[in-house]
DNA sequence: CTGAAAGCGCTTACAG
DNA sequence: CTGAAAGCGCTTACAG
């Protein structure tokens, strides 16, 4: 039959390395794939290798594909993960995990649309994917489509609400903990203040806000216990209005120096949140760490361009990434909740109280 | 029809579809297809398709590759634009572009190693990848490996040496223009700075200086031409060592300041230049844009949270992946290079000079 | 218009 | 130890 493909220079097939090695085509796989259990002749593996080193035999992985049903090719599924700035490390991670062993990655988001991700988990399924790596940009709790289920998934970032899964996520309990005993250790007692809860009553008005996000609850349960088990408790809470951002920050720190209170610490919810803080701090003339101290999460670039760099608990994307790719990889998939440890990134921020 | 098979089961094949609609394993790939051109009965194409349906049938889209060579896959592959943050908004406008066509992305970083790159090209030349989007963090002159030559590829934010290929670069030149126009318009004559040369003699000491990047020598042709055209040239260049980071721009201004320098508007080689100026700018009292315009490049968040925010000329990430995978998509392979338009992010850093 | 057949490039159970 | 053969799930030229 004719080969219609447009291929200028056809590629090396593996009969043609065994006719030039003179053994049979099944030598050739078994050599090609390092299977030793054949015992074949030193001789006979000799003359493939070369025979394949001499053509620039490369094998065809479609081929393999259709045989084996394993691709050698894993998908990340995210939200926006893969095509937004703000926790692409973790693409990183898993890339760099999977790179040891020859496996490529997909990228796909679905921009939080269902029909989206249905739409491309068959286009993946169809490419004979030996696994999913789903994840979220922000950390939050996730319903896995019930298409997932006849694939190996990882969730990565998030946790299912079944709990199932195979799940890989920050500790961000224990960050909240690190936090309040990096203040506590500096001698703060009575003056802590939490800035970033949401206003009373509020669920949430931006999309993430009704996604579930973790981050919020579970630091703030980290600072609390810490406290407590100190003696201690927070002077009180400020809360921001809908995003997480410098503007909103600002406006809640404001609002709490007028208010009269005279924080010897804020702990914010996270660093855009903190570097808001900064900017209502330095217009009430109050220093940084002198008059009162301030600790971020998230570990953004933003916190080492604050001036005094700002001590941020940090997201460990790339970590994390790494985590999902190798336990992907593994043939361990009992349902569990690994951890992450979240760094400290110390910088300037954080001093003695002074009243 | 929701899929009613117990999982665990095989995926339903194109023959058993035959079967159950009671035609040959032809015809219901000549639907599956679309292929009109076959003059296919009303009776035969609907038959076929709610055969398929009630089976919940996918094509394999393995199978297809090996018979059609043809994979409807492509590979973005650069230095480290899918695993860090810079330019990241690339892959989701590649991406964007090529769901609207069901093809699936690849990702793959080679962090600049050329043997880690001859090994992935060849990982992904084994799946029958159908072109490659070839990208770089920054804009730059790029030697593209040979391998390539034989798969169909767009560069993306890069050109060759050579110049024979396709080629998406944002328009660096005409964004130096924009940048003069701005201050011009706004009176300013012999009082404009450039903050961003390396020091003299230097080819650059970070790795991608020595990669020949492309902003720093087209924004300064495009802000010398404009001006000249204008009558008009620059007062002077304020180098910066290295890389151009913050505290480098801070120095490069605290240097010009200090040697008795009286801008009355810097042109920044980029944002985090720019915010380097605004501190230098701050600690010497000078206000902007009461006494001295600032604009930057690259459109970065950083330049919406600088204090007053910051006139930037932007890096049209998205708009060039996008533009990258339709060239990649089409049938026009004539080499040529495509200059994107950077649009300007309007601050507040620009004023009339009063000087 | 339809159907039987070849073939894409592999892997692997099986007979020798 | 080796080789012939089946088969993964498709597409398509070809004979009817």
């Amino acid at each position: 039959m004719t080969d219609s493909r447009p291929s200028g220079t056809r590629r090396v097939t593996l009969s043609q390395v065994a006719e030039r090695a003179g053994v049979s085509r099944s030598a050739v796989s078994f050599v090609m794939n390092g299977r030793t259990d054949q015992r074949l002749s030193a001789d006979v593996f000799e003359r493939v290798r070369r025979a394949a080193e001499e053509l620039g035999y490369r094998p065809n992985q479609t081929a393999k594909t259709l045989r084996t049903g394993r691709s050698g090719t894993i998908a990340l599924v995210s939200d926006f993960v893969s095509s937004t700035s703000y926790a692409n490390a973790m693409v990183r991670g898993a890339m760099r995990a999977l790179r040891e062993r020859d496996i490529l990655l997909f990228t796909v988001d679905t921009e939080g649309d269902p029909q989206v991700e249905e739409r491309l988990l068959h286009s993946l399924f169809g490419r004979d994917i030996d696994g999913v790596i789903y994840t979220s940009m922000f950390t939050r709790i996730v319903d896995p489509p019930p298409l997932l289920a006849s694939t190996r998934t990882v969730l990565l970032n998030c946790r299912a609400r079944g709990g199932d899964d195979v799940a890989v996520v920050p500790d961000e309990v224990e960050a909240g903990r690190e936090a309040a005993r990096l203040l506590v250790a500096a001698g703060h007692t009575d003056g802590i203040w939490f800035v970033g809860d949401l206003p009373p009553g509020r669920r949430g008005g931006l999309l993430w806000n009704e996604w579930g996000p973790l981050a919020l609850p579970e630091r703030l349960e980290g600072i609390e216990r810490e406290l407590a088990s100190s003696g201690l408790s927070l002077a009180g809470h400020a809360a921001v209005e809908d995003d997480w951002d410098a503007p909103n920050g600002q406006r809640a720190v404001e609002r709490l120096l007028e208010d009269g209170a005279r924080p010897s610490a804020l702990i914010c919810v996270n660093d855009a949140v903190a570097a808001g803080a900064y900017r209502a701090l330095h217009a009430a003339e109050w220093r940084i760490p002198d008059d009162v101290s301030v600790i971020g999460f998230d570990g953004s670039p933003l916190a080492g361009m604050l001036e005094p760099s700002l001590t941020s608990i940090s997201l460990p994307h790339e970590d994390l990434g790494r985590r999902a790719a190798t336990l992907l990889l593994s043939d361990d998939a009992t349902p569990r909740v690994e951890r992450v440890r979240m760094p400290v990134h110390l910088g300037a921020s954080v001093g003695s109280p002074t009243r």
